[in-house]
DNA sequence: TTATATACAAACAAGTCTGTCTGTTTTTTT
DNA sequence: AAAAAAACAGACAGACTTGTTTGTATATAA
């Protein structure tokens, strides 16, 4: 476009002041899947929302459970790192487990409540989706080793796990915080 | 169908050897919607399998959600009162809350570790939902009542109910029971 | 500046979905 | 046996789905 073409001469290069296609998708992506659903949200909203013309998806993507893979794979890396700065103040291992704990909370202010996108996804697939089913269960397995990092005790690092888990799903299903309070009470009373 | 009215003839009344068209599809939608999920699960299969015409389904059930509240009802008896049969056995609380335990593991074979019906079909629905979202809500503030019944710590009951929930919710994401065997094992050294 | 790669719009295929409607047949009740 | 109720088959509407294709425009690199 016209308009556009002058803002980037006189502004710089398109990569700064426009993300490329394919970002544009993943960003309208994370944002539907996680507030629709993954079978709830289409290829052509997103592409609609992300101002993508659908051949230009088909170009980075060869299916929605492709799209779904790269969206989850991203999301693991985004969550992990914000887990890990909002824990990396605690000065020790009990605050820390704690500190996972009022992540959760900020998380479900921050998003919503609407839980655990893996989770959320896994009960929306079907058995034949295995390439989506694996990034799942590797993103809560590296949730149990981040509490065995933390917890000698294997049973109890996974007894931490379960009710972080719940934590989630239950506080999503009732939109409220209520419950991991309660479960933060728990857990401070069995480290 | 010929053969059909000479069976009744001989045997008796319809309703004894052929449950009615809404039973027939309660039946299929009960085995559908836990197996495939309920967006994944399409109205037209339903009454196909069901052999029942779409009319007579339109008759019985004014939505797709309507069935889905009534199948959720039915389940939550069914599921209840299977959970009470396997725990009713136990001789004291500590015994029933471990059955209880048990019970998942049990269901989990039974159903192939397609986890719980609630909170698969919660990761499916929108806000706009809330006949449906308010069934499945009464349904675990049933079940976190049974656990109270059974433990008058009220902190305690609640621990024991998320380690439940997280027990199951872990078991279908890998396909097996063997968190629920350690969190059986928790459970033992908590109560 | 020319060549290559990328992105675009928009039509299209082939199928899915929920829900409505018509007209016929079967079952139950009076 | 006649009247009323329920179930049937199946066409239809209208909107949705994922994915393909065609031809054009734009951006980047040689």
């Amino acid at each position: 476009m016209f308009v556009y073409n002058i803002f980037i001469h006189i502004f710089g290069k398109k990569k700064e002041i426009m993300s490329s296609p394919r970002e544009r998708i993943l960003e309208r992506a994370s944002i539907l899947f996680h507030h629709q659903g993954y079978n709830s949200t289409g290829i052509n909203q997103i592409i609609s929302e992300a101002n993508v013309a659908k051949a230009s998806f088909y170009q980075h993507f060869k299916t929605k459970d492709d799209l779904c893979v790269t969206f989850l794979n991203r999301r693991h890396e985004s969550w992990f790192n914000a887990l890990s700065e909002f824990t990396s103040t605690s000065e020790n291992t009990q605050e820390k487990i704690v500190a996972a704990f009022d992540f959760i909370m900020h998380m479900n202010e921050k998003e919503n409540f609407r839980g655990c996108s893996f989770l959320n996804i896994m009960s929306e697939i079907s058995k034949e989706q295995e390439n989506i089913l694996s990034v799942i269960q590797s993103h809560k397995n590296d949730l149990r080793v981040f509490f065995s990092q933390l917890i000698e005790d294997e049973l109890l690092a996974t007894h931490i796990y379960l009710l972080f888990e719940s934590s989630i799903i239950e506080s999503q299903l009732f939109g409220s915080n209520e419950i991991v309070h309660k479960s933060k009470a728990i857990v401070k009373s069995i480290i």
